[in-house]
DNA sequence: GTGGTTCGTATGACAACGTCAGATGAACTG
DNA sequence: CAGTTCATCTGACGTTGTCATACGAACCAC
């Protein structure tokens, strides 16, 4: 662990999961350089030898969660015991336990501005061609598949961020987003 | 003009001005509150005479941009010559339209910490109200309207949220966001 | 009118932030 | 072992949100 290839790597780790701990307790406002280098046990300027600046930084930290998502779906693809449509109900869930468990990483994840990151933007599409293929295994034909998955994607991501928002009130929608999803698998997929 | 209240509420509308203004033009980085001072005509720390501080002032720019589209559904509801799944449609349609017109200001609304300011719940509440009048139109029973109210308006917000952080594209889901508003509208109204 | 009060605005100051330039020291290379 | 590389530290700068203070014109009673 001495190597210095090595410890910068394990530095860069620290500052990527120290500003994803920062922002899950916190919020983007508690992620200050300051605050992530302290966390990684480095000092302020450090994230500079590894980031050309902050925004990459956070870039780095919503590529990391499309990759965890992306994993996530992969167990559900392999698992071929399952029916293909309880698969697709369970990714549809799982993406909404993340939006509620971690909302400022969720937020980041659609935050980024994702022409200026490669790395980011192929985690972004292995995680939807992930997600396609569970679509595919229900309605069959992969072609067919693409915009409905689509129809599935963006509804899913509306569900869960107008309940982080607060815009989805039981009181006003006589709903929540559980019911939401329900309702969505029972039209659209 | 030269009343002392009269000149403070114009101070107050040409800062919310100002705000929208700059957060069109520039993104969220661009709304500094002495930018918003500079256009508005005052200096930077005038805004605190009308608001405890900034997240204030962009709670009621967002206010605003919520009353703009309460308005545009209020012609909709009024528009009786036409037939209910037209108006509605088209009011899905104007949420697009503002939303691939003013990004930065679509985002706000949906951005802007809702509970901590009245007002902005208020306007939140009476433009969902219309929208849900517009669903009413077209499915007869209210109460059968509002889950499908909510899913229609949580859907088009992920299509609009989605296609303006660039991860909506044609390449990989082969529809656009016009083509998944057709086909929300003929799966679930 | 006139004096005193109110209150919207201007100004100076402060801490915190992102960012960069230079310094430091330990890991590498020959 | 001498010289180089490079990750990291430190000091500094401009900008930002925010507050305390000061000014001055609109207000109000008489």
């Amino acid at each position: 662990m001495t190597s210095r290839v090595e410890s910068a790597a394990a530095t860069r780790r620290a500052l990527i999961e120290a500003a994803a701990e920062l922002l899950d307790e916190g919020g983007p406002d508690a992620v200050t350089l300051r605050a992530v280098g302290a966390r990684a046990g480095v000092s302020r300027g450090a994230p500079y030898g590894h980031f050309p600046d902050k925004e990459h930084l956070l870039a780095a930290v919503a590529t990391k969660s499309w990759e965890a998502i992306g994993e996530q779906l992969d167990t559900l693809v392999a698992d071929e015991h399952r029916p293909p449509a309880e698969r697709l109900e369970q990714a549809l869930r799982g993406l909404m336990a993340v939006g509620r468990g971690h909302p400022h990483a969720y937020g980041l994840m659609f935050t980024a501005p994702t022409g200026e990151h490669p790395d980011a933007v192929a985690a972004v599409s292995r995680t939807h061609d992930r997600f396609l293929q569970l679509v595919t295994d229900v309605v069959g034909d992969a072609e067919r598949a693409r915009p409905i998955g689509a129809l599935l994607m963006t509804s899913v991501h509306g569900i869960i961020a107008m309940e982080n928002n607060g815009h989805l009130t039981v009181e006003k929608w006589n709903t929540t987003g559980d019911g939401l999803i329900r309702a969505l698998i029972d039209r659209i997929a």
